[in-house]
RNA sequence: CGGGGUGUAGCGUAGCCCGGUCAUCGCGCCUGCUUUGGGAGCAGGAGGUCGCAGGUUCGAAUCCUGCCACCCCGACCA
């Protein structure tokens, strides 16, 4: 008996430990290789769990390393560029939000209650019993409770009171980058950290209509970001009212989908109605005179979208960038057998490096004398870096280099006459290439069904996004939601509307909306 | 918060059932020489309160009790 359930605890065991690392590499790629240790390795280059004090209960921060923080510094600086060119400004609120305005918008409120961290004291002081540790003042207890900000709104309606009088105030735009947290139950790196970073906009209007265009106008804009400049190809859509933003009329949302066949929300993009100018009192006179109610927005993305970007594109070999984010978008590795090679290399290589350069690509070369290049090719490939160079004395004598591409990993001898301009084609290429490889995997995993028999199994085998018809209820959505597991991912807006049955109930439906098993 | 599991060097681990030359091995790190067109070889070296606290015992990584942390599945969620 004894050892049966030691047996079996070393399977479990031992399964466990292949999850772990199944999850350590966000679920892509299908399986483990014999070099199953470089998913931590690549998955390291980008962030590590934050490994704070054994008592702590920081579930779920993480530490972002300077080479992962690159390439969220790229999509922040292309993001700002395209809100500035619509309008907005940035502006920097409080990170803690008193209790007693947190409240004041009901449903938000409600929400967002069960994952607050909230500042209770000011102050620490030495232990009477232990001089070595620090206890909390109970004489420093806060008059009020501070909520760490969740999401910005309550605070910045406060302040927006203040700002709105007259319809001349009209309309602000407003963003923010910031970090906030969340206390969730189960955090996942990268998709649901307790504390992340994310940038969020938060706008006021005079008319409902305005207020409706600049959430669509944001929508498109995270969509246009996504797939042209991350090549991550997205649905946008409306989320179902249980899905939606707490306190907002309706969350506009861009959907992707990852390699594994699930679904994730890369962003969303929230129509607030008056909910937030009742709640915190913020009326504008009208050109007549009277005195209304503002119309409001919100939406953000964050450093999910990392998580994003390394589930659509990366392979077993490592991480894949696209060149629009890639911190370094060539590497250079000499090839060489003692130093007069490696001289007559560099030279050719710095040569190289000053032609990228001038054309706006980051290049780096990598003359590392402990390193072998085999090791650095691999390295490159973990990292993801776009295009690899390799020179050696026989490229010299033949006046080209080897050039290879992280996504089809083609290798190919170039000339050196006319380099920069193959590179930069090469470059433009992968970026297009990468997302219409993605967009053929999402687009082979949206399939159609018509009953629910068909539903189920195409969950089970297949998995992606199901479009189906939906009677529009909230008792349907949670049946299917509590059978199969798959969510109403959204309502797309692109679909013309047809009419049909609903998939599990069969009453009728106005059109069809994409299911699936979702992050 | 419910169910399951795991804690041994920077990382990944063996040993635990059956207490006693047991702290094992690999990666990484340091020194030296030879290497360099796909993850280098050899030689030498550093690094550990075996998660924490009790208990049992002549003796505990190993057995018992309690605690803590982490992971997975659920509820929750950008």
């Amino acid at each position: 008996m004894k050892d049966k359930q030691k047996n079996s605890s070393f399977v479990l065991h031992y399964i466990q430990i292949i999850r772990n690392k199944i999850c350590a590499k966000l679920n892509v790629g299908k399986k483990l290789t014999s070099r199953s240790e470089d998913y931590s390795r690549w998955y390291n280059e980008l962030v590590v769990r934050a490994d704070l004090a054994e008592n702590s209960a920081v579930r779920g921060c993480m530490v972002i390393k300077p080479y992962g923080y690159a390439i969220w510094e790229k999509m922040q600086l292309e993001l700002d560029k395209m809100f500035k060119a619509t309008g907005h400004q940035n502006a920097y609120f409080p990170l803690f939000v008193p209790k007693s305005l947190f409240e004041a918008e009901e449903k938000n409120a409600e929400g967002f209650a069960k994952e607050c961290a909230v500042v209770t004291h000011y102050r620490l002081k030495t232990d009477p019993e232990d001089s070595s540790k620090l206890i909390v003042d109970p004489d420093a207890k806060l008059e009020e409770e501070l909520v760490v900000r969740p999401t910005s709104e309550a605070i910045i309606w406060n302040t927006y009171k203040n700002w709105i009088q007259s319809y001349r105030d009209l309309p602000i735009m407003v963003n923010q980058w910031a970090n906030v947290v969340r206390w969730e139950m189960r955090p996942r790196l990268f998709l649901r950290t307790a504390e992340f970073l994310w940038q969020e906009g938060h706008t006021a209007h005079s008319t409902r209509e305005e207020a409706l265009q600049e959430t669509k106008l944001i929508n498109n804009l995270y969509a246009d970001f996504a797939e042209n400049f991350m090549a991550i190809p997205v649905i946008q859509g409306l989320k179902s009212e249980s899905e939606r933003f707490a306190g907002a009329e309706e969350t506009y949302c861009i959907e992707a989908l990852m390699q594994d066949g699930k679904a994730l929300q890369a962003g969303t993009s929230h129509f607030l109605g008056q909910n937030f100018a009742k709640a915190f009192d913020v009326k504008f006179a009208t050109k007549s005179g009277d005195l209304e109610y503002v119309w409001a927005t919100s939406w953000g993305v964050s450093t999910r979208l990392m998580g994003a970007l390394i589930m659509t594109h990366s392979d077993d070999n490592g991480l894949v960038l696209p060149p629009n984010l890639a911190p370094i978008q060539v590497v250079i590795i000499p090839i060489y057998s003692g130093s007069d090679q490696l001289v007559t290399i560099s030279l050719v290589a710095k040569k190289i490096m000053k032609e990228l350069s001038a054309v706006g690509i980051s290049v780096k070369y990598d003359d590392r004398d402990n390193f072998k290049p085999g090791f650095k090719f691999n390295d490159y490939e973990l990292k993801g870096v776009p295009l690899r160079i390799a020179i050696g004395p026989r490229d010299i004598d033949n006046k080209v280099v080897e050039l290879a591409r992280r996504d089809t990993m083609e290798k190919k001898l170039v000339a050196l006459d006319g380099l920069s301009q193959q590179i930069q084609a090469s470059l433009n290429e992968m970026q297009i290439n990468l997302f219409s490889r993605a967009l053929k995997f999402r687009d082979d995993h949206i399939t159609e069904v018509n009953n629910f028999d068909e539903f189920t199994s195409t969950i089970i085998k297949k998995g992606g996004f199901i479009s189906a018809h939906w009677d529009g209820t909230f008792e349907t959505e949670e049946a299917i939601k509590k059978e199969t597991k798959a969510t109403i991912r959204c309502i797309p807006l692109k679909e013309n509307p047809q009419k049909g049955k609903c998939v599990y109930s069969g009453k009728p439906s106005n059109q069809r909306v994409l299911f699936s098993k979702a992050y």
